[in-house]
DNA sequence: GTATAAAGTTAAGCCCGCTTAACTAGAAAG
DNA sequence: CTTTCTAGTTAAGCGGGCTTAACTTTATAC
């Protein structure tokens, strides 16, 4: 490995510190605001990108027991933030979705926790912009492909 | 606002999701398997960057009570992760750091949670590394000036 | 030197996450 | 149709995080 692969890992982790720390502690701090708990904040993050599932998906996802995410959901439905619904299709089932209030929670706090993004690009200049806008999209794409699996 | 600066920001929102999403839950599994809890670990972590403090300034930087701050001190201290000695110029006072076993519990979890960039950087070609270091290094400037403040 | 403020600790108590175990209801298999 | 499996719920119980309130000990101010 003499190649520059030590490097780029190196710059990446850099920038994951830099950022991972931070973004993870405004997380915090915006879901203690809004009266959540961490786990009730994974629930609908899992919903807002992934969309509709089951208890049986939402436990696996989360590593806790099917018992365990029941509770966490019904809190969430209580609140009105996740809706709970019988599958059409198998009458066991539930199709959870997030409500438009569990929306707006979520969006919420992701332009909360980026706000500090748009400071960061707004003392870029033109050319810098271009440029993060011609290799980043590489990245996110890459990282998205490893990710699937 | 019609330059390039809305597409960038979003794109590195795009690129910080991903990377947080992903960091946040491969902390939350290490943490489990290391038998420590949420804020317990911040602790470690705060400890391990921003070295010794006492348990005002802990408290204040995790946003809890100085009560709640010592009863997690406590549970540190308990378990070997932590060392708690009084400070020599104001007796009421004490000095927390880590222990080697601490330091390593966190060492661990940091590289952990990097795994995964040594996989993405591995599945990009030479090129892209090269369009990466010539990128991201001024991204990381920058975030870091504002940081700063 | 006494009053006051500051750093931590301890205890009581609440809420939550999570687990196991026992259950209900519906689907699938034979 | 009965057996077995699967999805989810409910209850009991443990343990942790956090708070308030009542301390103890040490430093600082007057």
């Amino acid at each position: 490995m003499n190649d520059n692969s030590q490097a780029t890992t190196q710059l990446i982790r850099e920038w994951m510190e830099l950022f991972t720390t931070r973004s993870m502690h405004d997380s915090w701090r915006y879901v203690k605001a809004v009266n959540l708990s961490m786990p009730q904040f994974s629930i609908l993050m899992r919903l807002y990108y992934h969309g509709q599932c089951g208890i049986a998906d939402m436990s696996e996802r989360m590593e806790i027991t099917a018992a365990g995410a029941s509770q966490l959901v019904e809190r969430l439905v209580q609140s009105g933030l996740v809706r709970r619904a019988e599958d059409p299709h198998d009458r066991r089932a539930r199709q959870l979705t997030l409500t438009e209030s569990g929306r707006e929670v979520i969006e919420r706090g992701i332009d909360e926790r980026y706000k500090w993004v748009k400071r960061l690009v707004s003392t870029l200049s033109e050319e810098q912009r271009a440029e993060v806008l011609r290799v980043l999209p590489m990245l996110v794409e890459t990282a998205r492909g490893l990710q699937e699996k």
